[in-house]
DNA sequence: TTCGGTAGCGCC
DNA sequence: AAAGGGCGCTACCGAA
């Protein structure tokens, strides 16, 4: 077994960050390695070719570990493509994953584990790195300033923020090589030496992680996890088409009608003598001094740290209570149109800074699209979901008048079908606490009165009166419909917005001023709710109790994984040390949520290579992003639309493929004891309109 | 100029 | 004592 170690010249491997460091070390202890000299004009290492050689034939015969393998795989691939298409998954190891699965909630960066395992302190390597690197910046700034030194805004970075000296460890060396710098000088082997020590840590790590997920009896669980990786590695590389002619106009659009809002704010406030200069964010001195001191609003509510808060709930609220046409209303309403058309807008900046051009089969761009390659890291949170990031794929508004998914969708050759969940983390809870009343929704969505809407269901419990009068007048067939659109921003939202408080455990307090009952806009509901669903609530509590005696708790154990176990999540503390206890059942249920979608990940992914085996890059079928619940998939176009698979003409589309793939989600459903259907559009265009099939 | 904390807001 | 879970990104602001 080997680790390997890859140093970069950034994280942006679509934008032309490249490795310029590679290092192995065997579990004897032996390291080799590979220092690439960084051309400081073009940030581009001089490889020689034997080298990629010597590094492909080591993965191709040992067995690896690395500390995160995805970005080290997708480094290497940037030099030579056979890195990604022949990296041997099924021989790698990776620290990190086996870091959250020991300790779900602690940091798994490589020098904190070293630190917590092995008692071992990295950090004085890492600090005579970044002082050489800040150091060498300073240096190359003043003395060599065509020099590209590692820069906010600037084009072949989109993900440098203002801290980025670790985009510049190759400099200090190109330094002491163009200064002539003697040999015994610390900048000829600052990196050398962090990097190698990393390298040894990580193949000393190993066997004490493997050791200690044996001793739990984790490690079947382990090996689930790993099966992961190929999935996220090739869902990254693949990435997520753009429009540009879409986004364009939505950016236009939006900033257009930012500035007017903007406009009216300024002028209300002048109106009123005072000279306000309105944040692009949140807010600022400027409009804080106006809205608590010279409108002389209330304070409604507390930020984390104790201020007064002016977040959009604030601001409903104003807007709500302020006498209609008044100018206060005005100036509120422009103020939210603002911030959220201002947020919009910066998002899309964020995608034009990420985007890369969409190369057809014969490399030439396909004009008017671009692709993104959001970053996805499978332990990026404290449950089991992925988090996404460089940009985020995860918060793609579908707000009305907010719609970036309108952006978003097949390029010109390709269509769209995305996947998602029906209900899965209520479905999770009631099956598992045997909550009939919950489970007759979900096995009979199609029956009145509710038609499987739990909404609608303590719609009618917390508004019976209301219910009653509908069923009279429209029967009980039309009731749910009814009700939802008569009080869809009154009534049906608040017990929308107190459903997602429950389900997120929020506390019921006996005054009616706990977050669900405030949300339901009804004293007492949560307790109304609590009296009729016992079962559920008896979950929770039996949630908390097992959490606080052993201070994680498991998911549902999947069959096909352990039967008798799930994967241990650590649950968060209050300062006073207690179980937080809004925690337990929400990790319980995100947790299997998450099993179940990584389950369908990896069956899917199955599938697709098996349809992708011998095909060309650009007739194949690919996996292209994961929202917790949902699944998104980029195939090629049929010349069929599929509503037109009907009778005897089946599979003059690709709805059979499309079915396959949904199958093989909803398959997950058995492995934790849930059923859970799964929901199948198709996209012709645009990711905002799908069609139900 | 750099950097970290805070607030706000998008998603499920 | 006090309790709605999980994220990432941007703007703002003040301290170093």
């Amino acid at each position: 077994m080997i680790s390997l170690d890859t140093e970069t010249t950034g994280v942006d491997m679509h934008h032309g960050a490249k490795p310029f460091f590679v290092t192995t070390c065997n579990d004897q202890g032996d390291l080799e390695f590979f220092e690439w000299h960084v051309n400081p004009i073009n940030r581009q290492p001089e490889i020689p070719s034997e080298d990629l050689n010597t590094i492909l034939s080591m993965v191709r015969v040992n067995n690896l570990v690395l500390q995160n393998p995805k970005f080290d795989v997708s480094a290497l691939a940037s030099l030579d493509a056979r890195f990604g298409d022949e990296w041997p998954w099924e021989r790698t190891d990776d620290t990190l994953i086996a870091g959250h699965l020991l300790h779900s909630s602690m940091p798994h960066d490589l020098t904190s584990m070293v630190l917590h395992y092995l008692g071992e302190d990295m950090q004085p390597f890492e600090n005579r790195l970044q002082d050489a690197c800040n150091k060498s910046r300073a240096m190359a700034r003043s003395k060599f300033p065509e020099w590209r030194i590692a820069k906010k805004g600037a084009d072949d970075m989109p993900s440098a923020k203002e801290k980025n000296w670790k985009y510049d460890l190759w400099l200090p060396r190109a330094l002491a090589r163009e200064l002539k710098y003697p040999d015994d000088h610390p900048w000829w082997t600052v990196c050398q030496e962090y990097a190698n020590r990393d390298a040894e840590t990580t193949i000393c790590l190993w066997p004490v992680l493997l050791a200690e997920i044996k001793r739990r009896g984790l490690y079947e669980i382990y090996r689930d996890r790993m099966r992961l990786l190929p999935v996220a590695y090739k869902m990254q590389a693949v990435g997520v088409s753009v429009s540009r002619e879409r986004l364009t106009e939505l950016t236009e659009e939006y900033a257009e009608s930012a500035v007017r809002s903007g406009r009216v704010c300024v002028n209300i406030a002048k109106g009123l003598g005072y000279e306000l200069s309105l944040p692009k964010g949140g807010r600022n001195k400027s409009l804080n001094t106006f809205i608590f001191d010279t409108l002389n609003l209330p304070v409604l509510k507390y930020t984390d740290t104790g201020n007064a808060s002016m977040n959009k709930d604030v601001l409903s609220e104003y807007y709500h209570v302020l006498p209609t046409r008044s100018k206060e209303r005005m100036f509120i309403q422009s103020l939210r149109n603002s911030r959220q058309l201002n947020t919009a807008v910066s998002y899309m900046e964020g995608y034009t800074r990420f985007w890369v051009p969409m190369k057809g089969a014969d490399g030439r761009h396909i004009d008017d699209w671009y692709r993104l390659h959001p970053s996805l890291n499978p332990t990026g949170t404290d449950t089991l979901r992925w988090s996404s990031s460089n940009p985020n794929e995860q918060n793609i508004s579908k707000k009305e008048g907010f719609n970036l998914r309108y952006c978003f969708g097949p390029a010109p050759g390709r269509e769209w079908w995305s996947m998602d969940a029906k209900n899965i983390e209520l479905r999770i809870p009631a099956y598992e606490s045997r909550e009939e009343e919950f489970i007759a929704l979900f096995e009979r969505p199609d029956e009145p009165p509710y038609y499987g809407s739990n909404h609608l269901l303590i719609f009618h419990l917390l508004w019976t009166d209301l219910w009653e009068t509908a069923v009279k007048e429209v029967g009980p067939d039309k009731v749910g419909v009814h009700c939802k659109k008569r009080y869809a921003s009154s009534n049906y939202q608040w017990t929308k917005n107190g459903n997602f408080a429950v389900q997120y455990g929020a506390i019921d307090r006996e005054d009616g001023t706990g977050t669900a009952d405030v949300a339901y806009h009804q004293p007492g509901a949560q307790a109304k709710i609590k009296a009729r669903f016992t079962k559920q609530e008896a979950l929770n509590q039996w949630c908390i109790r097992y959490a606080e005696k052993h201070g994680y708790i498991e998911t549902l154990p999947d069959k096909t994984v352990n039967a008798s176990r799930g994967y241990p999540l650590v649950c968060t503390r209050t300062e006073y040390g207690r179980i937080k206890p809004t925690v337990p059942l929400n990790y319980r249920v995100q947790g299997t949520a998450m099993q179940w979608m990584n389950k369908a990940m990896v069956r899917t992914q199955d599938q697709l290579d098996e349809w992708n085996r011998g095909r060309n890059l650009a007739d194949q079928f690919h996996g292209i992003m994961q929202v917790h619940d949902e699944l998104v998939f980029d195939f090629p176009k049929s010349s069929r639309h599929p509503m037109l698979d009907r009778g005897i003409f089946t599979r003059v589309s690709n709805l059979w493929r499309a079915r396959r793939l949904q199958q093989l989600m909803a398959q997950g459903g058995d492995d934790i004891g849930v059923p859970t259907p799964v929901n199948l559009e198709y996209h012709d265009s645009s990711y905002d309109q799908g069609i139900t099939l």
